[in-house]
DNA sequence: TTGTAAGCGTTATCAT
DNA sequence: ATGATAACGCTTACAA
C-alpha cells in the first residue's frame, strides 16, 4: 500500500498540490465547496501528513520534550501527567527523556534534543548537575526551556518548584514540637536547589527553636541504595540523633532498611519524614510522615509556560512560579 | 546565530554539497583527505544534521515507540530501562507515550505514531483494550510491532511475557500450602492476556490440590482506587476468603486499605500475595510477598527483537518470547 | 479562488 | 573521487 500524499489528492482531485494543502489547512481562501471535496477524499484515502516533510518546511515540529532525572517515581510520574494534559490539549506531542540522575546522561539528552529540533524544554536536573554549561546551546538557538522542581541558578529561564523552604521549615517544626532536639538532615545530590532550600528551611527552624544547626548532623547521600543504607547505619549509630529528616524519597526507605538492621523502631527510637508522592506511605510499617508536593500542578504550570513562550517567543520574560505543598502526618513522627 | 547546514559547509570548503554529504557519511568513495577537511570544519562549526530533512529523504526516523498503559510503576519503568538500554546503543531514540489503561488514548496514540513514522512499536496494551484492530494499521504498513507483558491473540506480532502460568500456579500452591482453602483471586482488566494466564494458573493449582475452582471468589476490578476497595471489602465481608491473590499490584495496596478499614489483620485474618515489582514491599506492613517480573531483561528482549525487525524486515517470522518470574516470600503469606 | 514556482536540508542516481 | 540534478512531501510568495 503506497502512502497517500498531496500530490496524489491533488491528481484524483484535478487540483494542485497547494490548493489541497491551503484546504486541509482550512485556509480562508479557499472555497467551502473545495474545502469539503478535499476534506472528503482525504478520509477516505486516510490521507495522513508527512510530519517530517511539514517539520522541515515549517521548522517546528510541535514537540516538546520533559526531562526527568528519575522516571520510577510517582512524584515525576504526576509530572509527566500534567505535563501531557496540557500539551496534548494544544496539539503538541511530548517526548519524555531519563537522564537517570546522571549528567553524562543529561548533556547527551540535551545535544540530542538540539539536534531533534524539538519546539522547547521542560527539565528537572540531574543530582549531579552542578550548573548550566550544557543547557547555554538552548540560548543560543532560543529554544525556550523551563525548568521545574530541581532548578539551575543564574540561568534565563523560567521556573516552578514548590515552596521547599517553607514546607521544609514546617516540618522541622513538627519534630521539634513531637520532642526532637537532635534532628539529622539526609542530604541528596551534589548541589540541588531545591535540596538546598529544604536544608535551609530545616536549618532556619532549627535556629528559630534554639537548636543550633549542627553540621555533623547532615549526612550527604547518593543514588546506590546499598551504600547510603550503610552510611545512615553508621550516622545513627555514631550521631544518634533522635529524628531523620529525608530530603528525597528513597533514603526514607533506606533508613527503613537502616532500621530494620540495626533493630531501631520508628517512632519509639528515631522519627522520620521524607519528602515523598508516595500515596502508600500509609501502608509503610510504621506509615511514613510525608510533605507532599503538588506534582500534578507544577507539570501543567511548567507545560503552560513552556507552550506561551513558544506562542510568543518573549524568550526574554522570566517567570518563578511556586506552589505549596502539603504535610501528612502520619505514625513516623507520632510522639 | 544561523543553523549550519550541509550548503554552508559546501560553500566554506568550495566543495559541493552531496561530496560533503558523503564525507560525513563516511561513504567508501570519498578521498580520506576530502573527509578530513570536510570533518574538521563541521566539528569547527558545530554543524548538526536536520533530522528532519534526513528522515524525510530516508524515510526512517531512528526513532522506536515505547507505549505503556501505567508510568507511576516499578514495573513499566524497569521496562523503560531496558528498552532504553538496548535502543540507544543501536543509536535509536525512544520516545515513551502512556496510554492511562484507556482504550481511547491508546489508539490515539497509536494514530499520532502512524502519523509521527516512528520506525517500529513497542506495546503493552490497556487495560480495556481486548483486540488488535487499532493496530492494523502496523500491519498494513509494514511497521514492525513487538507486543509485551501484555499482548493480543491473533495478531501477527512477536512478544516477550513472562511465565504468568507458572508463576501464578506456584504462588497459589505456596497459599495452599500455607493452609488456605478459600482462596479470592483479584482480577484486573477487561480481558487482558497476562492476567487470563495467571487465573489459569490459579485454578489449576486448586484444582490439582482438589479444591475446587469456584467463580464466586474471582472478583473483577478497575482503575479507581476508592471503588476497589468498597468491592473489596464487600467481597471479603461476602466471601470470607483467607486469602487474597492480587493479579497486579494496586489491588494488593486496594486490599491493604480494605483490611484496615474493616480491621482485618494480614496475614492472621487474611492472606495477601501480589504481582509487583516495588523493592519497598518489604516495608509494608506487613510486608508483602510477590511474584517479581523480570522487567528489565522483558525491556531489553523486547527492543532487541525490534530492533532486529527494523534490520531483516522479516515481518512474518514471529517469535514469543517467554522470562521466569520470581517469587519473594514474605509476612503477608505466613502462617 | 486557484495555480505556478521555489525552497526547506538531506540523500540517491547518474554522469564526469 | 567529485559534481550536477532530482527527489522526499510539504508550505509560502507571488501570479493569474
Amino acid at each position: 500500500m503506497k502512502n497517500i500524499t498531496l500530490k496524489e489528492l491533488a491528481k484524483q482531485l484535478n487540483l494542485s498540490v497547494p490548493t489541497v494543502s491551503r484546504a486541509l489547512n482550512d485556509s480562508y481562501e479557499i472555497s467551502q465547496e473545495t474545502k469539503d471535496k478535499v476534506n472528503a477524499l482525504a478520509q477516505e484515502l486516510n490521507y495522513r501528513p508527512n510530519p517530517f516533510a511539514s517539520s522541515l518546511r515549517k521548522n517546528r515540529s510541535k514537540t516538546i520534550a520533559l526531562v526527568i532525572p528519575e522516571i520510577s517515581s510517582v512524584f515525576f510520574s504526576q509530572i509527566t501527567k500534567g505535563v501531557e494534559a496540557v500539551a496534548n490539549n494544544k496539539g503538541y506531542h511530548v517526548i519524555i527523556c531519563c537522564s537517570d540522575e546522571k549528567i553524562d546522561k543529561e548533556t547527551e539528552i540535551v545535544q540530542h534534543l538540539i539536534d531533534g529540533r524539538v519546539d522547547g524544554i521542560l527539565l528537572s536536573t540531574s543530582a549531579e548537575t552542578t550548573d548550566g554549561k550544557h543547557l547555554e546551546s538552548f540560548v543560543e538557538r532560543k529554544i525556550p526551556v523551563v525548568l521545574f522542581d530541581r532548578t539551575i541558578e543564574n540561568m534565563p529561564f523560567s521556573s516552578v518548584t514548590s515552596n521547599d523552604y517553607e514546607s521544609s521549615y514546617a516540618a522541622t517544626v513538627h519534630l521539634i514540637e513531637n520532642n526532637c532536639n537532635s534532628i539529622g538532615f539526609l542530604k541528596f545530590g551534589k548541589n540541588l536547589q531545591n535540596i538546598e532550600k529544604r536544608l535551609k528551611g530545616y536549618q532556619q527552624a532549627l535556629t528559630d527553636y534554639n537548636l543550633k544547626p549542627n553540621n555533623n548532623l547532615i549526612l550527604t547521600l547518593e543514588q546506590d541504595a546499598d551504600e547510603n543504607i550503610e552510611k545512615i547505619k553508621r550516622f545513627i549509630l555514631n550521631k544518634k540523633p533522635d529524628a531523620l529528616f529525608a530530603s528525597v524519597e528513597h533514603l526514607a526507605m533506606a533508613t527503613y532498611d537502616a532500621c530494620k538492621q540495626i533493630d531501631l523502631t520508628i517512632p519509639n527510637n528515631l522519627k522520620l519524614l521524607a519528602y515523598s508522592n508516595l500515596n502508600i506511605a500509609r501502608h509503610f510499617s510504621p506509615p511514613l510522615t510525608t510533605i507532599v508536593q503538588p506534582a500534578y500542578e507544577i507539570g501543567e504550570s511548567s507545560a503552560t509556560l513552556l507552550l506561551n513562550l513558544l506562542k510568543n517567543k518573549h524568550l526574554d520574560e522570566i517567570e518563578d512560579l511556586m506552589i505549596d505543598s502539603e504535610i501528612s502526618f502520619r505514625a513516623s513522627t507520632e510522639n
